[in-house]
Parts: structure tokens; sequence; C-alpha cells
DNA sequence: ATAACAGTTGAGCACACATTCAATTGTACC
DNA sequence: GGTACAATTGAATGTGTGCTCAACTGTTAT
């Protein structure tokens, strides 16, 4: 079977370029991991989580009075926040407390919408 | 009608902080906009054209083939990426070659993928 | 022990979206 | 004009995922 033929539907332009950025590319797994941590990021309550958590740490219920959910669809974006190493939480008897995991995840944000107001001003 | 009770089905619990973030957090407009911007970023495909583009300017032609996906689907992320102004195109011809917008889109990926490896390192 | 409440979890549903397929546009060449 | 091909587009399909609902866990206090 010629997968290869079947797939891509035009004739080659460039191929020494193809070439090179093939040789180039970073490995393929860790950009299969760096998408899947832009996905996370790319939420829009689990933006405001992490505002919210830059500002104060806060518990579930905070976060679910503040964005005005349920607790459970808190704690399941908290989870997926947690397991994407975005923050981190401390037991305090029965209340959980989060906050962001390091500076490095505001600092991306704070980029992102560098980015959104510097094009905005462009038009 | 009291949306806010139905909604959020738990006491407040720390309210001055609550009402604290609420006072600092950003406009609720752009935080729409940054997250759809990362859901931008984040998609593997998406992310592997950028990467792609970062080492050289290509035509659609170029990264189907280097992707191994019809051009159809490279089109019609191409236009998602120049919608949120990550990526721009000049004509030449028949072909249209794409590249990065600016270094701002580089330098996210790079700290994503620095973030990552990061985390990988501290297990 | 048990009641109360913060938080978690799993299943199910509804919606969003990436790819496919088929048709169309834009440009170059004859 | 007509053909060839790069690229775009719209509709349809199938998969992924965010929220809901209900049940459950962990901790405190009586």
């Amino acid at each position: 079977m010629k997968n290869d033929e079947l797939l891509c539907d035009c004739d080659v332009i460039h191929a020494d370029v193809v070439q090179d950025v093939k040789n180039r590319m970073p490995d393929i797994n860790e950009l299969y991991e760096l998408s899947d941590f832009f996905k996370v990021i790319g939420d829009n309550t689990r933006t405001k989580i992490m505002w919210a958590l830059d500002e104060h740490e806060m518990c579930v219920c905070d976060l679910a009075v503040l964005l005005n959910m349920t607790k459970s669809a808190i704690s399941h974006q908290l989870r997926t926040l947690r397991e994407a190493n975005l923050v981190k939480n401390r037991r305090e008897g029965k209340i959980v407390y989060y906050s962001l995991a390091d500076d490095h995840v505001c600092q991306l944000l704070e980029t992102g919408l560098a980015h959104i107001r510097e094009k905005k001003a462009e038009v």
C-alpha cells in the first residue's frame, strides 16, 4: 500500500525545502504534548480560573461563586489544569486551596494577551 | 429569577477574596479572545504547521507533503491561523507562500515547550 | 456514630471542530 | 478560449470535550 501517495494530493514543489524542514522539526511526540498543553490553556473557563488564581489562591467554592458555575464543573477543570502542571493545591481541613503552579504560566498568558492587543492596535 | 443562586451550589467561603479578585479580573471579552487565541495554537496539525513555517516559508503543497495531508485540510487550518494573526501569506503566481506572522508566535511556542520539558525534568 | 459540607468522580449529553469530499476560484501557459 | 494546477470554500461527517447530574470520598464537629 502506498499510503503516502494516497493522502497527499499534489506534486512536490520545493522538495529541498520540505526535506530540510523535515530534518529540523522537533520530536513529533513533543509536538503532541505541546499542542495538548496549549489546548488546556485554550478554554474560556480554564483561562478565567488561571487569571483568578494569579490574583489570589482560592478554594473550589470561591471559584464557583466567582465564575457562577457549579463546584463539579470547576473541579473537573481544576483536574485538567493540575494534570497539565498549570496549577497546584494544598489541603487545609475540608478546604482545598488552588494556586498557579509557577510564574511561567502567568507569563504565557501575558504574552498571549500582548499579542492580541498588538494585532488589534495594528488595524 | 435568581439565576445566581441556581447555578452556584455552595456558600461563599472567602467573600472578601472573591470580591477583590472580581474587581481585578481583566475584561471578560479580552479573556474570551485570549482563550480563543490559545485554542488556535492548541491543535496538533496547526502546531506542526507553525514549527514548519518557523524553519522556512512554505506553500500549501509543501506543507501537505511534509505533514502527509490533503491540500484542503492544510488550507482550512491555514485560514484559521491567518484569522488569528499567527501566519501571513504572499502570492507569487499560482503559488501562495505562508510564513509566521512575527517572532512573538515562535516565542510563545518556545516558552510552552520549555514548560513541558521543565515539568518532565522535575519528576 | 452520624450529620454536614468541601471536593471528587464517572456516565451521559450536547455542542464544537478537524477532516473529507466535491465544487469553485485564481493564475499561467498553450 | 481552453487546459492545468495551486489554492480556497461549503457542507457533511465523526470524534473530542465541557457541563450536568448523581453518587461518592474526606474531614470536621457534635
